[in-house]
DNA sequence: TAAAAATACTCCATAGGTATTTTAT
DNA sequence: ATAAAATACCTATGGAGTATTTTTA
């Protein structure tokens, strides 16, 4: 797991759709879904059903979402503590 | 930045020491210090005053470890939940 | 002078890219 | 037929190691 990938489940959920959450965490589509691939096999759990469009989270998926979140959260709180 | 990083100082903060932290940490010395390093250089912040022993935070460095305890909190409530 | 951290390399795992294929609307 | 995600393949960065040198007590 990386921060990295916290953030593109996260654009994932904003947009529900894998083309227009790579562009906004800037990388191409086929690194995000790869690096979402690989999270999803590091938890053994399916984060976004992708059988249907718009793309949807699982229930498990939503609540990894929701503690993604907080993660990312104190990640901006050391982040702007930093630039100060 | 990344999560690594964060245990890294964090080992470091619990053991005034980097090589007693690299152990705990499970990585040799040279790979602690140049990582600890890196985050400082991108911080553009000195974490720790190596130039005593035992090493010692600085106070922007108490500030930074605080905040990265709160991240690390956050990333085992992550881990905690989808092991279950 | 002994213990600790830094430096100098080498290596390899993986994050990221482009091109293309498969799948869903 | 078209838009979206997955797959295949390649590259480059950087995380991690061993050996050694500086630096601090």
């Amino acid at each position: 797991m990386n921060i990295q990938q916290l953030e593109y489940i996260i654009a994932v959920d904003n947009h529900r759709h894998f083309a227009k959450a790579s562009e906004k965490a800037f990388v191409t589509q086929p690194t995000l879904s790869a690096m979402i691939q690989k999270l999803e096999e590091e938890f053994s759990i399916r984060i976004f059903d992708r059988s249907r469009q718009p793309v949807i989270p699982t229930s498990k998926g939503q609540e990894i979402i929701l503690r993604a979140r907080r993660v990312l959260a104190e990640v901006n709180e050391l982040k702007n503590f930093v630039s100060e």
